[in-house]
DNA sequence: TTGTACGCGTTATCAC
DNA sequence: GTGATAACGCGTACAA
């Protein structure tokens, strides 16, 4: 079934069709009964393909997620996708690892499928490099980009993201003022988003007078994240006779691993050891006791980018970056 | 840039410059290495939207999932993704929800998106009731489906999945050999999966001569499953005197809310209480001790998917069900 | 081995 | 209000 088979049952030209079926120009209401009658006895539906050719949009919008099966990524995901499709879009998944070359490609991709825009999931996209973002630069010029999570200041690019930087500061001032001094910080990214955080660490010792040291600042290289990886990857900077009286995690998850290693050395949580995770995932609700973490909004940042990045295709003007407040959630870990 | 102007660079035809680009036909060495270097030249790449309306085809899967938050399936989401990809197929992603009519919606989009075939991701999406079904049988009209991890015979209709009956029957065994005789067995979902592996769990007693208690068999009815509902829920259970000594249940996560229960009660797991959960999720290893589970192969689930989807899409014949193994995976828990 | 011409199903632009 | 017709960009018989 297709346009022509429709007009000829209806007794009308191709035009007056496709009019009813885009409820444009004006046709007359017997007409167009007609039409919709036909269309709807032989269960018309227009090729997208077709239509795809002529307006030069399949409305698809792009998901890049360096790792759907991150719980945090896959909320996101989850998100994006029921509000792209509420508005009529849909979405084309594109999972990519975090290395650069594969992000490009993925872009790349992306851009080749004629998407019309492309959300990227993470700060996983932004390298703290120019060179690095060559290939954002490159995307925006084809279409619009909607970095979640992360910040890249360019034309037809737009960062929907967290303060980091505060949240966790206000995580580590917290211990802080609980009178905490060797404050252990636990990261696994240096991308935009894993660099604000540590900043935001770094700033709350220097509020407080208290010097950073190097030495508790440990960055966990590896790329796979386990729980089992990180307890031990802990208890070896604990043989190494590193001391720290507290701990602030750039992920749920590495707090998790914290519980581990507390549990296995016979610290309690969180008298001995107070731990703050971040993400607010539900990972903090397996804890025993429950991990304190920061909620990073992720349905709002979801919701700020599928409205930024749809405004954007109709022509609308909108903000170049918007940035929303992170909150501290304590539960018993703390 | 489109076929005609590369065309006209290369000093060919259009024809020419599609052989080069489906690199089928014979095209002399040197015409393909003229053609392939102007493609090069200008960054020439065909467009999708033109192509699919030739080939009627645009090499999209639908991934159909009740919801990609979910851990389990946001990992299955993972993998497919990956494998449709490495086979140049792009996936297409809807969210579902749970209920019938989102579900027939869900299918009845991606057909008029002319995806080359769906895979509905987990047990939700079939009924115990052939009316529920309708849908299916409706859709495999027009493209082949893939079931992961349910069952429904149909023709064009493929099923992959993991045992779940045997699985759960001896996870509930191996707590019998272990002596316990009131085990609870607390699950969420009352489709395929879900069934089947209730089903398990009571032959289990049956082949060791342990009468089923009803009450002992719980079903979590809220739609959404928070670790401290579920353990607010067995607290309940406790309260209304149903007594157990040992607990299976049908999701990890459920287990995880067990885990909250003893504690509060003050049982200790796994010497007063054993806990076995389902799907050896991440959830498994947050716990302490870590929660045993079944390992029901989901990657191998979703290769096998991927692989039975592209040969019905090429003609091949490939069998209408697979049924994989689960594995007990013991560990702390138990 | 290469080129011509048409079909694919829709939207948009005219003319009537 | 409505209809004819030209794009849209590619694949592919068929012809050369």
């Amino acid at each position: 079934m297709n346009i022509y088979d429709i007009s000829e049952k209806a007794g009308v030209s191709i035009a007056t069709v496709s009019r009813v079926l885009n409820n444009s120009a004006r046709v007359s209401q017997k007409t167009r009964e007609k039409v919709l009658s036909v269309m709807a006895q032989y269960d018309y539906v227009p090729n997208p393909f077709a239509r795809g050719l002529g307006l030069k949009t399949m409305r698809t919008i792009g998901l890049l997620c360096p790792n759907a099966s991150d719980y945090y990524l896959a909320m996101a995901l989850s998100y994006l996708e029921r509000m792209l499709r509420k508005q009529g879009y849909d979405s084309m998944l594109l999972c990519t690892g975090k290395a650069l070359s594969d992000r490009e490609k993925g872009v790349e991709w992306l851009i080749s499928k004629h998407v019309d825009g492309i959300i990227l999931m993470g700060s996983t996209f932004v390298e703290d490099n120019e060179n690095g973002n060559k290939y954002l630069r490159n995307a925006a010029t084809h279409l619009p980009l909607v970095l979640l999570n992360a910040s890249y200041a360019n034309e037809n690019i737009y960062s929907v993201l967290c303060d980091d930087f505060h949240a966790t500061m206000n995580a580590t001032q917290f211990l802080l003022e609980k009178g905490r001094r060797n404050i252990l910080y636990l990261y696994h990214n240096r991308n935009y988003s894993g660099l604000k955080k540590l900043d935001g660490y770094k700033a709350a010792l220097k509020n407080m007078g208290v010097p950073v040291q190097e030495k508790l600042i440990q960055y966990f290289t590896e790329d796979k994240m386990s729980i089992p990886d990180i307890r031990d990857y802990i208890l070896g900077l604990d043989r190494k006779g590193i001391k720290f009286d507290a701990v602030v995690t750039s992920e749920d998850v590495m707090g998790v691993g914290v519980f581990k290693y507390a549990r296995i050395i016979g610290r309690n949580v969180p008298e001995d050891l107070p731990i703050i995770g971040y993400n607010n995932s539900s990972y903090c609700l397996c804890c025993e006791p429950e991990l304190s973490s920061v909620d990073n909004k992720l349905e709002m940042l979801c919701e700020q980018s599928v409205i930024t990045l749809l405004k954007v295709l109709s022509g609308e003007s909108v903000p170049q970056k918007m940035v929303f407040m992170g909150e501290l959630v304590l539960r018993g870990s703390t």
